[in-house]
Order: structure tokens, then sequence, then C-alpha cells
DNA sequence: TGAGATCAGTCAACAAGGCTGACATAAATT
DNA sequence: AATTTATGTCAGCCTTGTTGACTGATCTCA
């Protein structure tokens, strides 16, 4: 195994290509090949960064679209299931399945709506909230210490290559969800 | 719908709070509330991300596996499916169906190795190059605009924070991996 | 040369998490 | 009173991951 991969230096990380000369492109534009190096960093980063709480997850027999339920209801707690729906972009159907098993293993709670009966308001449970705090703490140890390595300059580069990869149409409303807290 | 969501301005996209000040983090590391929107971000990007090449894929019953081996096959001609493996990280099985089904359509072609003739080397025919070109043409669209439109030091902050995302053990192999070219 | 390791492929069974379509109920709205 | 909305549920399907067991061909090494 490794066959291809096994010679690199370990230490030292290679700096990708720059911008400027390394792919021909006459401008600042980006060239093909530097266009594939960033659609594979952006395979591979979000590969490691989706594994660490996969693997805790994988012990409870839970999975990913349970941490994504988990994270949108700790950050905006009594959102709407149609609320979720709507963030989460699947189907009701789908959603449902993951939320009564986090309704049945008490991580999460489902409390009639006040204003309008028909809607349930979610919560999660002390329980839910301690899972919360342990998946998150993997991924804010992961993206933190790559934001401080990389410091604040590359982090708003970060930040605004992201922001301009999401769809053109929901862009704003995306980002403004995005930008306000727990609410 | 969108309950939560409507009424957003679309026009001028809000920009995310600033490092210094926003979330009271002493010194240049991000605080929590920076931590979240950075992760929230990943999220929704690489959803979009994925969604152009999903939506072709669809279309022709394939999956975004598919995609995965089509895309290092074209990159690496002649690869192996040891060599597959490794890159992508999932079980032969798993792997094995999705290249019998990519050759069963006459995308991808497999070739007894010349050293070890145990090996087999993978190739794209014509007709996967093509779907390998419909593909990476979407999503180098939104890359290279991404990356156009935040400008050559947000891309350089960009790369730079996503590499320090990856595993610090395999990071030196995998961007090493990524800076070659086809090769 | 012969034993054992390695590369590839396969079968079977299973699980997660997407999807569609059809329906039911309660509550709100018109 | 009729209709729409919010939620939940049943049933069935698909993709893509998993484990475990096993085969055949080939390479390597003692």
């Amino acid at each position: 195994m490794l066959a291809v991969l096994i010679e690199a230096e370990r230490m030292n990380a290679p700096k990708l290509q720059t911008p400027a000369q390394a792919t021909g492109s006459d401008e600042g534009s980006p060239g093909e090949a530097e266009l594939r190096q960033a659609i594979e960093l952006l395979f591979f980063a979000y590969r490691d960064f989706t594994g660490d709480p996969d693997a805790v997850l994988a012990g409870r027999g839970l999975g990913r679209a349970h941490h994504r339920a988990v994270h949108f209801i700790n950050r905006s707690p009594g959102i709407t299931v149609a609320g979720l729906l709507d963030i989460l972009r699947v189907t009701k159907q789908s959603l449902n399945r993951v939320l009564r098993q986090l309704i049945a293993e008490g991580l999460v709670e489902s409390r009639e709506g006040k204003i309008d009966r028909r809607q349930r308001n979610l919560f999660l449970t002390e329980a839910g909230r301690e899972l919360e705090r342990e998946l998150s703490a993997l991924q804010r140890d992961r993206v933190g210490r790559a934001l401080r390595d990389a410091g604040p300059e590359a982090t708003s580069g970060f930040r605004d290559v992201l922001s301009q990869m999401i769809d053109s149409e929901s862009r704003a409303t995306v980002l403004d969800l995005i930008k306000r807290g727990a609410a």
C-alpha cells in the first residue's frame, strides 16, 4: 500500500504552488492546475473535518445526519421542524427519521408550539447538549488550530472564498443565517 | 417556508464578523462564535460545491462515488486499484462496485499491469474523459469564480487554512499528492 | 522450486441516510 | 365550513459505505 505516496517527506509540508507564475494564466485568474489543486484540497480537508465527529458518532450508533440536526438545534433552540428542513434541505421523511431517533435516545425534546400549536419547537436535552459539546469541541479544535496556524489574514481569505462559493441566489440569506448567532 | 430566513436583504452580502473585536478572544486566536461561523460556512459551501456535479450525475444514474473515482483516474491515468483505494479510503468492495459500473458503462478501462500482471491499471475512455470534463467544468467554474472574486490574497489564505485542516500525520503526503499534477 | 504474500475480484448480508408517494391528524386560516 | 398548513408516518427504493469469507493469478523469497 501507499505505493504512490510513500516517498513524501513527512516534515515541512510542501507549499502548494503560488498563484502567480505557477500555472501560466496571464492575469490574476487561477489556472487549470491551480483550480484542480483547490478542488482536491477541499475534498481532503472536508474529509478530515468530518472524520473526527463521525468517529464519535459511530460509537453511539449515530451518523452525520444526527450531527447536523443536533448542531442546528443547539444553535437555534426552539427551531421548528420546517426551519430545520429549510436549513438542511432534506425531505421531512429523512429528517423525521433522524429526529425520532434523537428523541428516543433522549437527546432532543420536541415541544408543542405556543403561538402555533401545529408546530414543534425543538430543543436539546442536557444529554444532547453534552453530545453537541463533545462533537463541536473536536471540530473547533481542528478549525481553530488551522485558523490560528494560518493567521488572521489567511482566516479572512478563507472566509471570503468560501462565502463566494455559496450559490449566489442564496448567498446573502445563508451568510446572514451564519452571521446571527443562536439568536 | 423560509420562515426564519426570509427577511435577509438579497443584495450586498453581509460581511461576517471580523477577527479582532468581534468575539472577545483577547489575542489573534479565533473565538467561539467565529469558529462556529467558519464551521457552518464550510458546511454550506461544501454542499453547494458538490451540488452541481451531483445533479449531472443523477441524470446518468451515477453518484458522487463515481465522480471521485473518475476524477482521480483522470488525474493519474494508469493508477492501480490499490492506489485509488489509498486515496479514497474506502473498502475495495465499495470501490469495486463503482468501478464495475463505470467499466460496464464504457467510461473506464482496466488494463492488466505490464510490470506486475496482478495489478490493473485504470484509464478513462473517451466517454469517461468527456464526463470528467463536464463535471470538473462545473466545479472549476464555481471555485474559479470564487477565487477570482475573492482575489489572490484570499486565495492563498484559503489554501493555507484548508491545508492546516488536513490531519497532521498525512498532511505532507496529501499536499504532495495534490501538488503533483497528473504525473 | 515451492510456500506464502499480495493484488484483484466476488458473493452475501447489513446499515445509514438520501429519495418518492400516499395518507392521517390537528390546528390555523379564509 | 372548507381549505391550507405543519407534522408525522408507512412502505419501498437507491447509493454508498461496512464486515467477513473466499477465489485465482501472480509475485517474491527462502
